[in-house]
DNA sequence: ATTAAACTTTTGATTAATCAAAAGGATTGT
DNA sequence: ACAATCCTTTTGATTAATCAAAAGTTTAAT
């Protein structure tokens, strides 16, 4: 059996990198998961024997394909669970993620497949990312920063790439959810910030905030 | 944390022991859990130290009120998750058992609650077993086995104690369903059988399966 | 080219849960 | 009363995952 530690660890390699075309270094990985570097190198050592990733001592590890089609799975459950408990039990969006983190490594494939049925075969999940399909693909869209966007640029809200509570709260409470149309009236490098009309109020965004905040042009 | 070890030693405690009277056997225990009797007792020391059971030496081991409550809710959260494999997710009741063994140590309060509204605040789960309330009460009623009962006795089923997947697959093909009125047509203590009729058919139980189900006089 | 800084790996310990097998109580029959 | 039997408990080992701190590498700067 493979432990939800595994999993984890599999899941975070894929969220770092995607394209699973860059090495990651033992350091990002630990910090991402809040274990000290040596828990890393060493949990490290064991997905390498197990085949799962590659790992060349001192630069880096990465995913094989057979580490890779686990973590997306991984993945694939997390973000249906995030959709059901939002779409099916109705919580706040902003609460969902821990619940998924736990769930996601004890639901079946059965569970899924009916859940994904209920939904209605959804291609993302409530803060935009894209489902991966049980064969393991994922739908590709281009989307850009907001923080990447030039004064007047009127686009849409693709994706909210922070799960922090607090910052789902925020966003909720003005307005800035999946689909909704904003434009940006003013930007300030220099203070570091961007000014956004959503729903006809004002609202200012810290440039990194903004870079969270993942947009198409509509 | 709580581990789900804990919490699997304290419901089986529980299920072995609803009224919370009696002794438990480390035995007794570590068969229902299929570890050996050494694991169960150490456990069980662990268990102690924290106050969740009582433990004579040599004698057996109990739960504590602090015990028995969780226990309740790890119980609660099990059937809850049950009914709603069943009932929402559409899965058949002979397959949610091992499922809902998993979910139940992960799910919380806050999905459970939402659960058990889109349920409509059920009192039994599929196979007939009492769900606490979230305040840990039990609604009681009083059943008796199909084994007791005599030639020409009308009945309805109310609960079938088992939870092996083929048995409540016969179950199901027979027509032994919760609610489902039978009559007893025939018993024969020597033979260790009992005939019911069941939607016009005749069908055979031998007695210790006929044990299983429950029943009370419509 | 050498050294300091930054990172990674190794080492040694710890915790939770388990097992197999040895040792220790309790029960029952004669 | 005393084995024989049947449990239960203890002991010693093992596995997975982790941490703290020591040791080793790489990189980058002077």
């Amino acid at each position: 059996m493979i432990s939800s530690t595994v999993e984890n660890y599999l899941k975070e390699l894929f969220l770092l990198n995607p394209d699973g075309e860059t090495q990651i270094a033992t350091g990002e990985l630990a910090k991402a998961l809040s274990v000290t570097p040596g828990s890393a190198t060493s949990m490290i050592k064991t997905l390498a024997q197990a085949g799962l990733v590659e790992h060349r001592p001192h630069y880096g590890v990465k995913l094989t394909n057979e580490g890779r089609t686990l973590a997306v799975h991984v993945v694939r459950r997390h973000r249906i669970v995030e959709l059901f408990l939002v779409n099916i039990l109705g919580m706040d969006w902003s609460e969902v993620h821990d619940e998924a983190e736990q769930l996601e490594h004890v639901v079946s494939d059965q569970v899924i497949s009916k859940m994904d049925d209920l939904l209605g075969h959804p291609t993302h999940d409530p803060h935009g990312d894209p489902i991966p399909t049980p064969e393991g693909t994922l739908p590709v869209r281009s989307l850009q920063p907001l923080s990447f966007c030039k004064l007047g640029d009127t686009v849409s809200i693709a994706r909210i790439g922070n799960q922090n509570t607090n910052f789902l709260k925020f966003a909720e409470d003005n307005g800035l959810l999946l689909g909704a149309t904003i434009k940006v009236a003013n930007k300030n490098e220099v203070a570091d910030s961007i000014t956004i009309i959503s729903k006809g109020e004002e609202v200012v965004l810290g440039l990194a905030a903004a870079g969270r905040i993942e947009v198409e042009f509509a």
